[in-house]
RNA sequence: GGAUGGGUUCCCGAGUGGCCAAAGGGGACAGACUGUAAAUCUGCUGGCAAUGCCUUCGAAGGUUCGAAUCCUUCCCCAUCCA
């Protein structure tokens, strides 16, 4: 299943195999929260952009269509023609971005559609039949994501839920796998490493989630307002608590700074909104830092995002041409963006597999930290 | 030629004696965004040596302690009548 070829200090180059294909690592999965690229991109095109994971939320597609209504036809890979893997979240990240909209208790948590107002109840067992409607290849455990700068009492009592909940977690998505009907009887499932920024309870949370034997360990609850460092000191100390010989996935995170560092630190899994809300709000993503294309500079650059892009995009549009488009509104812009810059994460990740393979990721990390930091957009 | 309604800061548009450098939109400019309630949100948009001063509400005069607001003349625009 999960196979480590090459290591260079904590960080890893792996492969996982899963029944709907093999997924290299270090890997930066697409986020479509609610079965597509935010931006206008379709399963297809992904295949163009060296797209190996794509994501979506469980509280999203549960909402809109309906998990009954995915599965019918066919399953969220089926629903959405991406024949590789996908991993779904649980919606406990939505129990921390829609706080003014929920109640948690033991059992799970209440929700209010922030589409229609209804109540919606979401525990372990409800996330792990909705993921298992959706016949993801990977099911995320439900688990609360407190905010980093919550008190040290408030964590402690979040994250013995979350344990709680992952054995729930486990449990149930057994259960439904067996099921005759079961969209994809092969799903795997992570735990969510929680704790907040206290080194203590990450630690024994990770020792208590590792015992669990499940397919992948995430590290969550991260760059929700701490520094970078303390992010960094999270990882540091908790990456060695989790199974060797299961991948790790840092949820959300991040800048292509924070991944490299990630991946440095121990890391597989990457994911994050990033490179498509920033493309649509006119933020391209370069080797030597990003640019607004919405700004005023940009007006007549007839230069390609990234000159050193192979990109598509890159290929074949100015910024003057693509600033021209954001600024008018129209829904190309966006679109070229956002596939210039899921490009950019996911050869990023390639060039990182590749450093890896060769044994010199340590000084690629160097190299590409020092080429980010020149900040091209701000002169 | 006559009647009526208008001309406001980049644009649209409110304001009919002091609380007006002038509401509200739009645009422009800039910023934010990390398991996506996000094609969203925030700031800013006359000048300056700036707890104040100067310039600005079609133009020029005038009334008033004080005018985008009142009066006179002129210029332009729209609609209608000849």
């Amino acid at each position: 299943m999960y196979e480590v070829l090459r290591t260079e200090g904590r960080a890893k180059r792996a492969r996982l195999k899963t029944v709907h294909g093999l997924i290299e690592t270090p890997v930066f999965m697409n986020v479509g929260t609610a079965g597509a690229i935010k931006g206008g991109i379709s399963s297809p095109e992904l295949k163009g952009l060296k797209t190996q994971v794509e994501l979506c939320n469980t509280y999203h597609l549960h909402v809109r269509p309906g998990d009954e209504v995915v599965k019918k036809l066919g399953g969220i890979r089926k629903f959405m023609n991406w024949d590789g893997p996908v991993l779904t979240d649980s919606g406990g990240f939505q129990v921390f971005s829609l706080a003014k909209l929920r109640k948690i208790k033991e059992e799970g948590v209440t929700f209010h559609s922030h589409v229609d107002g209804r109540k919606i109840f979401m525990g372990p067992e409800e996330s792990m039949k909705i993921q298992s409607n959706l016949g993801s290849t990977i099911a995320m455990a439900f688990d609360e994501c407190p905010n980093a700068l919550a008190e040290r009492s408030y964590v402690e009592e979040s994250v013995d839920r979350t344990t709680r909940w992952l054995s729930r977690c486990k449990t149930e998505l057994k259960r439904l796998n067996a099921l005759p009907d079961a969209v994809n009887p092969d799903q795997l499932l992570f735990g969510i490493n929680q704790g907040a920024v206290y080194d203590d309870i990450r630690i024994r949370h990770a020792r208590e989630i590792a015992e669990l034997d499940l397919d992948g360990y995430a590290v969550g609850g991260l760059a929700v307002g701490e520094t970078h460092e303390q992010m960094y000191h999270v990882l540091d100390q908790v990456v060695p608590y989790l199974p060797k010989d299961k991948p790790t996935y840092l949820m959300g995170v991040g800048t292509p700074e924070n991944i490299i560092e990630g991946v440095y630190r121990g890391i597989d899994f990457f994911d994050c909104v990033y490179p498509s809300r920033n493309g649509r709000h006119g933020h391209a993503y370069t080797n030597r830092g990003h640019l607004n294309l919405l700004n005023a500079k940009y007006e007549l650059d007839d230069r390609p995002i990234d000159p050193e892009c192979g990109c598509p995009v890159c290929r074949s549009h100015s910024r003057a041409y693509i600033r021209h488009l954001l600024k008018a509104n129209e829904i190309l812009g966006m679109r070229l963006l956002v596939m210039h810059n899921l490009y950019f994460y996911n050869n990023l990740m390639e060039e990182i597999r590749e450093a890896l393979d060769e044994g010199h990721f340590e000084s690629y990390r160097r190299m590409r930290l020092g080429t980010l930091a020149e900040n091209v957009g701000k002169h």
